[in-house]
DNA sequence: CGTATGCTCAAACGATCGTTTGATTTCACT
DNA sequence: AGTGAAATCAAACGATCGTTTGAGCATACG
């Protein structure tokens, strides 16, 4: 039980890195297991099956992420002096972090591929893990912008995290450039999208 | 049923709506050739293998769809009294028009598919047929925000960008309501998107 | 020491993939 | 009608997929 832990992590690494590059059913259990130094009959050992195998993938990351946002609304959430930009920081930075360190960096990536596709049950699976967090952003939100209508307000949401999304996940043009440090740029990201996020939010 | 087209096209729609539904490697020619009623030998007859035919289902709309976005920009670039908001319209709403009209209603969704997929080639082919669009549309959205310095005109297009693919391939949780008619959602659509990324590009 | 248990391994399973083949049908043109 | 190119067809190709098998290895415990 203590080597086979070993064996899951790598195996949960060299998929996750596997799936961001070459999507979900790109990547074969075959590519996958040389990645990580391991036997092939060792994904179906450890985790019952390739689609058990992306569940969690998705959970070790997502367990982290969801607690780091929660804790992070946590601190600002129902305070009267609380701006848009401290709920939007509370969503983004925990996102940015992960993709810079704890060996997260591709997890964002492969989170907006499962955007992208529309398997129901990994959209199932997702909306499970992931609903209650998005339900007390948009609680938040809601408070700090009482003059949208409800739908107006979905609709505002829908569209920043289709602009977070698409950010966090590299699909953007923008690159490091090679005298800014890592630090300064994960600040500089931050800043433009909760800036960009807190006007599409509240403009008139 | 659609027996009168042409076995190319029939299978050029089938697979539209297959790889927007699968994806480019979840929908299989035997999948795909059932759906278009033609034999499975007719894809490599007629466009000589799989890849090749992803590459004719994008030409297909994407020139299309370049052409209205062109012919509705050289109608308000470079005019004194254009605002944002009219440029934003002349991105947006040939998009949607091939959402709704053509038989193009999927052809969003594949195209944001194919961003999250992070294949090279077709990521340049995406480039080389789409470039010169984005190039001129840049160039007005810098004529009417001088303001702001090239790297934050890139983060804002880039970030707008994100929104729109999101909300155009239906990603977003906004649905029609049954008391909405098709083409008053498709107003209210636009009317969202355009303000929202004013918004998001303009702010101070 | 013997053995039970958790783990790794090479090999094989049936299924499905994209592609190719060669025969057959369709059809415009002399 | 006869002919030849274009199109369609059933069938098979080799490759690769996820999964299963059963033997072999390791380590902990009586």
């Amino acid at each position: 039980m203590n080597s086979s832990a070993s064996t899951k992590e790598r195996i949960l690494t060299a998929a996750e890195a596997l799936f961001a590059q070459r999507g979900f059913e790109g990547a074969s259990l075959r590519q996958l297991t040389a990645a990580a130094g391991v036997n092939l009959a060792a994904v179906n050992y450890h985790f019952g099956s390739k689609d058990n195998l992306v569940e969690e993938v998705f959970k070790r990351r997502l367990d982290q992420l969801n607690a780091r946002r929660l804790a992070a609304l946590k601190q600002v959430s129902g305070q009267p002096e609380t701006t848009l930009e401290d709920v939007l920081a509370a969503f983004i930075r925990p996102a940015l972090d992960l993709s810079h360190d704890g060996g997260g960096g591709l997890f964002m990536r492969v989170l907006a591929r499962a955007f992208a596709e529309h398997d129901d049950s990994l959209r199932k699976f997702l909306s499970d893990n992931y609903g209650h967090v998005m339900r007390q952003f948009t609680a938040e939100f809601a408070r700090l912008l009482p003059q949208l209508t409800k739908e107006e307000l979905y609709w505002r949401i829908d569209l920043v995290t289709g602009a977070l999304t698409h950010a966090m996940s590299g699909f953007g043009i923008i690159q490091r450039k090679s005298d800014v440090s890592e630090v300064t740029h994960r600040e500089q990201t931050a800043a433009h999208l909760i800036r960009f996020a807190a006007a599409g939010l509240s403009h008139p």
